[in-house]
DNA sequence: TAATATATTATCAATATTGACAATTTACCC
DNA sequence: GGGTAAATTGTCAATATTGATAATATATTA
């Protein structure tokens, strides 16, 4: 009985429109305010839902975390058999594909992360294993390549893609696009030369 | 006359602390008091030398970026005749030649350059030039390669060097300094490839 | 030593931000 | 319709942050 809950409705909004702000402003930079402006409410609903700002804080980065699962489980699902090397640069580099606020959120998170293990913890195995997925798939296209260039492949194309997002506050000019495609082709292509 | 002035002492110790500020928690993050304290003065002194908050963070951007030009230019002058490759690498990816803050804050003020067009207009100069430079370099010593993939592979660079810095607060192991080097290396050797 | 320009300290007001909680309203069930 | 649990609104105090300026101390020169 009594009132149905929201919380579930709130919250997500509540976080979606942090995650906008943080994109935006950066973390220190979003007050409760804002965001709660953003999500279209009351600061009081922010706090009775989220709780206080470490809360919304800390739930803001599980948040983004848990959701980057399964956009990235999807994509790795929907790879083909044929070509997937286009695929994956397609994903990572065209920007129909991008949507530069999770890195943006990520970069802001690792700032604070310096003051908080259990985040930079937390971002850290975040980081290794989307590394290491684009490790397995390139190992499994390139099953001849060293591991250890492997690796240092996929480095390169998560440094690549991260890069660009960061760089987007500037409005840089699509040529920066089309050289993080272009180096990135370049990297794999070593794993080619490497196996064959 | 008078008692002689301070100022340029002052202020670059006040802009000294402000960058250290900035690389541990933001922009944002980083209050006029902390700065202060930081820079073992009070509250006052910071505005009485550096002006008020808006004037203290242009200051910075500028001062910032202008202190990396002469150490990037005398990095440049010391460019060896033999194996200027691996001076470069050293230089961009060896931990005792690596200091993070630099890049730290220049990504904090990329945060804020999305709502401030000269800041974006600054620090697109400054990214821009930096490439370039490394553009330069590389297409002095592969002069056969395309100037295509000599872009290409300078941003990667450059995106290999970002990254790592941007990372450092999350404590992370030497094995993606050592993959970063690793994959500078193969980006390199798609430009000896095809200039052989 | 007096004049002077500057550093340094001290302090106040205005605003911003957060935390907390009471009061009210709303939707659902019996 | 009455009871109930939750949403929603409204409001207040505590603290943080900034802007600004007066008051004082200090070092230099004439």
């Amino acid at each position: 009985m009594g009132r149905p809950s929201k919380k579930a409705e709130r919250t997500e909004q509540i976080l979606a429109a942090f995650q906008r702000c943080v994109a935006r402003s950066g973390l220190e930079g979003s007050t409760l305010d804002q965001i709660a402006e953003e999500a279209g409410m009351q600061r009081s609903l922010v706090r009775h839902f989220a709780g206080n700002r470490e809360e919304l804080v800390r739930t803001l980065a599980h948040w983004v975390i848990g959701n980057s699962v399964p956009v990235w489980e999807e994509f790795k699902a929907g790879i083909p058999e044929d070509n997937p090397l286009d695929y994956l640069l397609d994903g990572l580099f065209e920007e129909k594909n991008t949507n530069p606020e999770t890195v943006l959120v990520i970069s802001a998170l690792t700032f604070s992360a310096g003051n908080d293990p259990d985040l930079a913890k937390m971002l850290r195995n975040w980081i290794n294993s989307f590394t290491q997925d684009i490790q397995t798939i390139l190992g499994s296209i390139f099953p001849q390549a060293k591991r250890e260039q492997v690796d240092a492949v996929a480095f390169g194309l998560v440094s690549l893609n991260f890069n660009l997002d960061a760089l987007s506050p500037l409005n840089i000019g699509p040529e920066y696009r089309r050289a993080a495609r272009t180096c990135a082709e370049s990297l794999i292509s070593t794993l080619r030369n490497a196996s064959e």
